[in-house]
DNA sequence: GAATAATTTCATCAAGTGCTCAAATTGTGT
DNA sequence: ACACAATTTGAGCACTTGATGAAATTATTC
């Protein structure tokens, strides 16, 4: 049977990512959990610790894969291409919302609120985890495109962040029905993500 | 002076944006807004009742200059282009952002968040204002591009649709600093539209 | 200016909140 | 079997929450 920490998190993880963080109880993580009121304080101090466990819990992979991927960018003989240094950032983030299952979707929205609310403690999680990969990636987008100003190329990137972590949330399940005279089918998933790809790819050319 | 029915609904609106909805408490509301207790209950109801004076405030005048940016196109002689139909949806709000000042901004950080959260009230209002121009633009847009599936172009739109909310809502303001080995500086208002405009219309196309 | 309506104040309520802690339970090593 | 540590429980605390309503104040109408 699955341990308490990990059945504290995934209920955590599910109610802060339909609501946003701060909207849930204590007592509703608990409750929902099947575990009562003060295991939560025991294992995670209270919502915060919470929180950070959420993150330590999933950033960390998502970090090394990303290096990975960058690693074998680099070892190829050709100059990646911008598609290429996309997926670096999409791909790892896609495989959570598609092989993980809903868990994975969810901790992407939960991502979307953090960034959307300047969450304090994700920011300092995400930089530890994130920002490595971060300064390569920019420093190699400013080397290809020296043609592009900083500020544009800053915007464009936060533009495509914000899609894409909207997007994947999303991923697999019905969204708004823009053409409501027609019966649009869910996408398959990588085809969202091959979209999103281009998409953003695009967006900084 | 200011109405206490405006006075309530800016406060509200501007911690409303910060945190998202349901995070700020009536007290919080009333105490930064300078009034009592019982007054926000008296003019709204309760915090549903404020949301929605919120949104009414000012959907309606955005729904308005679309539908009549959509007519000035109509009348003209040739067919608009894909950047010039994105205009009607981005322009107006983006006029909110750059000519209301922080308002205008906090406004549209709020939309992110409904939109996020998939609130209902905010579902509701929004199909009542924004519903016609939006069918009107989406049945261009298939008949432009007949050979774009229904499905990705509802996911692309939906992807932009993210973009131009979270970049709009930064407008201005110091974004996330990519390039930290560069000083940025915060571009231009009306550059960060055109750009954003350009992303939103290729990733279309 | 008197009468009426609209608005504002504030004490008060029940319910919900994060959090603590002693006691009960379970697990672990010897 | 025992001792000891780790975990879980649930009652209880101080506090905040949304909401109510009677009284006080201010606007409006005749």
């Amino acid at each position: 049977m699955k341990d308490t920490r990990d059945k504290i998190l995934d209920t955590a993880e599910r109610l802060f990512s339909t609501k946003g963080v701060n909207v849930v109880s204590l007592r509703d993580i608990n409750t929902a959990a099947g575990v009562s009121l003060g295991v939560l304080h025991y294992h995670f101090g209270g919502r915060d610790g919470v929180l950070k466990a959420i993150l330590e819990r999933r950033l960390p992979a998502l970090a090394v894969e990303r290096q990975a991927m960058l690693e074998v960018l680099r070892a190829g003989k050709k100059a990646p291409t911008l598609p290429q240094m996309v997926e670096v950032i999409v791909v790892p983030l896609a495989r959570l919302a598609i092989e993980q299952g809903k868990g994975g979707r969810r901790f992407i929205k939960l991502l979307a609120h953090l960034n959307l609310e300047k969450n304090r403690i994700y920011q300092t999680e995400a930089s530890k985890y994130s920002a490595p990969v971060d300064a390569q990636l920019s420093a190699w987008l400013m080397a290809q495109y020296p043609q592009l100003s900083v500020e544009l190329t800053e915007l464009r990137l936060s533009m495509a962040l914000h899609a894409m972590y909207n997007t994947l949330a999303e991923i697999g399940e019905p969204g708004r029905a823009w053409f409501p005279h027609i019966e649009a089918q869910t996408p398959e998933p990588w085809q969202v993500v091959n979209t999103l790809i281009e998409f953003i790819a695009k967006a900084i050319r």
